[in-house]
DNA sequence: GGTACGACGTA
DNA sequence: CGTACGTCGTACCG
């Protein structure tokens, strides 16, 4: 019946059909690893891809409700009043609901003081008039009005939203006895209760039918009230004006003013990008494909415009070098394409000029005074660049600003990996790419000299964004810490082969002893590294009783084997910890191994922009957990030894510096006398806690205010206390009181902090480092407690993570203002290693002490402990 | 070959 | 029901 040759206009009550969805999924099979729940979103997509795919409709929108509160529920209070609150749950899908249509490019409508359906209703009329066949896809009855020839209504039916039933002339007729526009009539006569409108009692929908069929219409019925007879009949004549106001109610208005008309809801190409995005987010892994599939979308993010006006850029020669860079005026973006960490090509670009260069002898002769030379130049991830020139000899001075740094910086949750992604986030432009898959490319991607025109441009846009706070991170913090860092990796540290590889191989017989044993102690032999096999052993075979529920089963964490050591003892278990430790080992020690270079140094990347709260991590091998707790793990550490041509090495570490900055940031005025007292911190807060005197603290009493002054920093609650101290709840409770009934000011701090992330929408370390907290505000009871904890400690973590920075690039700069060949090599959030040269211990040992001393200004000392030694597990303490 | 998950190392 | 990371092996996808 449908006409091909007419568009199709699919309109959805987003609103009611994502509703059911939530009901028809469960949630907990639907949340996001930090626990949004996304059943609803998941079930309305699904269907409405289905839809797409069936449909194929030429034209789109989704309306959803602005708010309860209607044109209705002021003519009649009481309408929807019985109305259950939307769960908390469900309402917080909406938005992440409506951030996926807007990636999809689906039109959301909203409209005040009416309710969806009549949105609908006014599309369905204004495209029937216009010639589409229309689709109206709505879990609501009153809907059933809208269908005529050229309307069709898609009703989800009871086995769920995937389901939908249709709803033409003929099938309404059918199924209800009356032609759709007089559907209205027996509602109004029959009553709705889940509106909360009573019709008339005793009269269902077959009555009602036989009624309008005998009279014509729903005013005849009511003027000809009087002929019927029975209780009905008198029932009727009672209810006339509830009928009546159902009537009015049940009219869906035609006439909603809406910013769109049915031709601007044309289906327009999806933006592949953003969908990326937010289905990542919600962790929906089949959706993308089947929208894809659903809507011919190619997976090409082609969608953005490439902007046509990047300059062409000059091709240089090492004589043309210098007089391109006298003319060019401003900041310069320099782009360094590499090959095998040496450079490449060189890209310049100004704000309307471009041009570029190969490395070679001629060109690094003229290039390399002005490269190292302290004229402005911008660039995107400037660190591997500078660590090439710093290869091929060169150096890399004036980098004001990189753009991957500042992007990081204005949004540390997303970090973009590309200048690509910055140029579409600042730009929204797309990037000339070459596509690698092809042989013959069809497009050229940008040069090194447009890669610098792109950058500079991307930067132009971030200082225009960046609060000034921010920007004074990047200047005076982040910039300087990406040069110290770029010597750091570039110097390595030297590692012992000899001593892992004969620890290697001595892990190695051990573990394979002690999986003997396991595979003794339970009859069989098992993968033991294979946490499901583990699960058949432990709980079916050797019927152990249940742990803490994972994704997938049964917990076979450390945590959980020694509380089944505990309850049930069994000779694996200890044999399985055994395994793990020895294993586990083995695979740092052997990870070290083949990272060790032809130098003999292990060469770590250090990310700048890979956390959130502005710490650094390491990666390729990760130095940053070396292990430190265990007899094996020091000789672990041993392995890490002082080079050749150096003397010794030197470790240095902020002492509690997190609680230092505890003290600062709440004035906590018994916490700040704690460290300018220079008492041990655990005993002098124990003797406050339990009301004795410091020497009398036990070391039982030191290890609770311990757990809890390190909680604090983590927003710890009185149960996860209770779980780590192995202490009654009640009684961490308790010690929780007794804590802040002498250090009142931290609560009072740890408060006001979350209270004011949650009105900014975010946190802000001492030195103005920022990061939103969106979820805050959420509804989702999981997700604002997550956020609220994770705000309690970012301010903390990161000021601590910008201090060390301050402390590294000032002791960097030092060692090298001084002319000392000692040099920083390694960086664990609050300790350094550093490389000390012959005779240069006490010029060394100053430089750090004070350059870690005196990185920042609080209320407390900043205490470092120094050690030394020729390899990392003596010099450390 | 890629991705998810559990487990576990560090601050 | 304690923050921030990276890496390993297994299991599973296609």
């Amino acid at each position: 019946m449908t006409d091909s040759a007419k568009p199709t206009l699919l309109i959805v009550d987003g609103h009611s059909l994502a509703y059911r969805a939530f009901y028809a999924l469960p949630i907990e099979n639907f949340s996001t690893k930090d626990g949004q729940h996304t059943n609803g979103i998941y079930g309305f997509l699904s269907m409405l891809i289905n839809l797409i795919k069936a449909e194929k409709p030429t034209h789109m929108a989704v309306a959803f409700d602005t708010s309860r509160v209607s044109f209705r529920t002021r003519e009649y209070a009481e309408y929807k009043a019985t109305r259950s609150e939307t769960p908390a749950e469900f309402r917080g899908q909406i938005p992440l609901l409506q951030e996926c249509l807007a990636a999809m490019s689906i039109p959301v409508l909203t409209a005040e003081d009416v309710e969806a359906d009549d949105i609908l209703a006014t599309l369905a009329t204004q495209g029937a008039a216009e010639g589409y066949n229309v689709l109206v896809c709505s879990g609501d009855r009153d809907s059933i009005q809208l269908v005529t020839d050229d309307v069709t209504l898609l009703y989800p039916s009871v086995q769920g939203v995937s389901q939908l039933k249709r709803y033409d002339p003929t099938t309404v007729r059918e199924r209800y006895g009356v032609p759709p526009e007089q559907y209205p009539d027996v509602a109004a006569l029959v009553g709705e209760t889940s509106d909360n409108l009573p019709g008339v009692p005793k009269v269902g929908e077959k009555t009602a039918v036989k009624w309008l069929n005998q009279f014509g219409s729903l005013d005849a019925v009511l003027d000809g009230a009087d002929q019927i007879k029975g209780v009905v009949g008198g029932n009727l004549r009672e209810h006339l004006d509830d009928v009546r106001r159902n009537r009015r109610l049940n009219r869906l208005v035609r006439d909603v003013p809406l910013p769109l008309t049915p031709a601007e809801l044309v289906v327009k190409p999806i933006d592949t990008q953003a969908v990326r995005d937010i289905f990542s987010r919600l962790e929906f892994r089949t959706l993308t494909s089947r929208l894809y599939e659903a809507t011919g979308t190619v997976e090409d993010e082609a969608d953005l415009p490439v902007a046509a006006t990047a300059p062409e850029p000059a091709q240089l020669s090492a004589g043309d070098v210098a007089a391109w860079l006298s003319a060019a005026e401003g900041d310069i973006g320099v782009t360094v394409t590499t090959e095998g960490g040496l450079p490449h090509r060189v890209g310049l670009a100004t704000a309307d000029a471009a041009a570029e260069t190969s490395w070679s002898p001629e060109v690094a002769a003229s290039l390399t005074p002005w490269l190292a030379s302290d004229a402005p130049k911008v660039l995107s991830d400037a660190k591997p660049q500078l660590k090439a020139l710093r290869r091929a000899g060169a150096d890399l001075g004036g980098i004001t600003f990189d753009v991957m740094i500042a992007g990081w910086l204005a949004r540390p949750s997303f970090p973009d990996k590309t200048l690509g992604n910055l140029v579409e986030r600042y730009l929204d432009e797309k990037l000339p790419e070459a596509d690698p898959s092809q042989l013959v490319p069809e497009h050229e991607g940008a040069t090194p000299g447009q890669l610098s025109w792109y950058t500079l441009r991307v930067a132009a846009a971030q200082r225009a964004s960046l609060p000034p706070r921010v920007t004074d991170v990047l200047t005076d913090i982040e910039m300087p810490t990406l040069v110290a860092l770029a010597d750091m990796e570039l110097a390595g540290v030297a590692v012992s082969h000899d001593k892992l590889s004969s620890f290697s191989s001595e892990l190695g017989a051990r573990a394979d002893g002690i999986a003997q044993g396991a595979y003794a102690a339970i009859g069989r032999e098992v993968n033991l590294g294979s946490p499901k096999q583990l699960q058949e052993v432990l709980f079916d075979e050797l019927g152990l009783p249940k742990t803490r529920k994972t994704k997938t089963g049964y917990s076979t964490d450390a945590g959980a084997l020694v509380a089944l050591q505990e309850t049930s003892p069994h000779p694996f278990l200890d044999l399985l910890l055994q395994h793990r430790e020895a294993t586990k080992l083995r695979q740092i020690i052997e990870s070290l191994d083949v990272a060790i270079g032809a130098d003999h140094r292990v060469h770590t990347t250090y990310l700048q922009t890979g956390s959130q709260t502005g710490r650094l991590s390491s990666t390729d091998p990760n130095l940053q957990n070396i292990p430190i707790r265990t007899d094996e793990s020091h000789r672990i550490r041993a392995a890490f030894e002082v080079g050749e041509g150096y003397e010794t090495l030197l470790t240095a570490d902020y002492s509690q510096i997190e609680m230092r900055i505890m003290a600062h940031l709440s004035e906590d005025p018994g916490l700040i006398e704690a460290f300018r007292s220079g008492e041990d911190l655990h005993r002098y807060v124990g003797a406050r806690v339990f009301g004795v005197e410091p020497a009398e603290v036990t070391p039982f009493m030191r290890t609770k205010v311990k757990a809890m002054s390190y909680g604090l920093v983590y927003g710890l609650s009185a149960f996860g206390l209770s779980k780590q101290l192995r202490i009654e709840q009640s009684e961490a409770k308790q010690l929780m009181t007794e804590y802040f009934a002498r250090f009142g000011a931290v609560r009072d701090y740890l408060r006001a902090s979350v209270e004011k992330a949650r009105i900014d929408g975010y946190t802000e370390t001492i030195f103005g480092r920022r990061r939103p907290f969106p979820d805050l505000s959420s509804p989702n009871r999981v997700l604002r407690e997550n956020a609220e904890r994770a705000a309690l400690n970012a301010p903390i973590q990161g000021s601590a993570a910008d201090i060390m920075k301050i402390a590294l690039l000032r002791i960097h700069r030092r060692l090298r203002d001084e002319h000392l060949s000692s040099r920083v090599l390694l960086q664990i959030h609050d300790e350094l290693v550093v490389e000390v040269a012959p005779g240069e211990w006490d010029a060394a040992e100053r430089i750090v002490r004070e350059g870690m001393g005196d990185a920042a200004e609080l209320t407390v000392p900043l205490d470092v402990q120094i050690g030394r030694g020729p390899n990392w597990d003596e010099a450390g303490h």
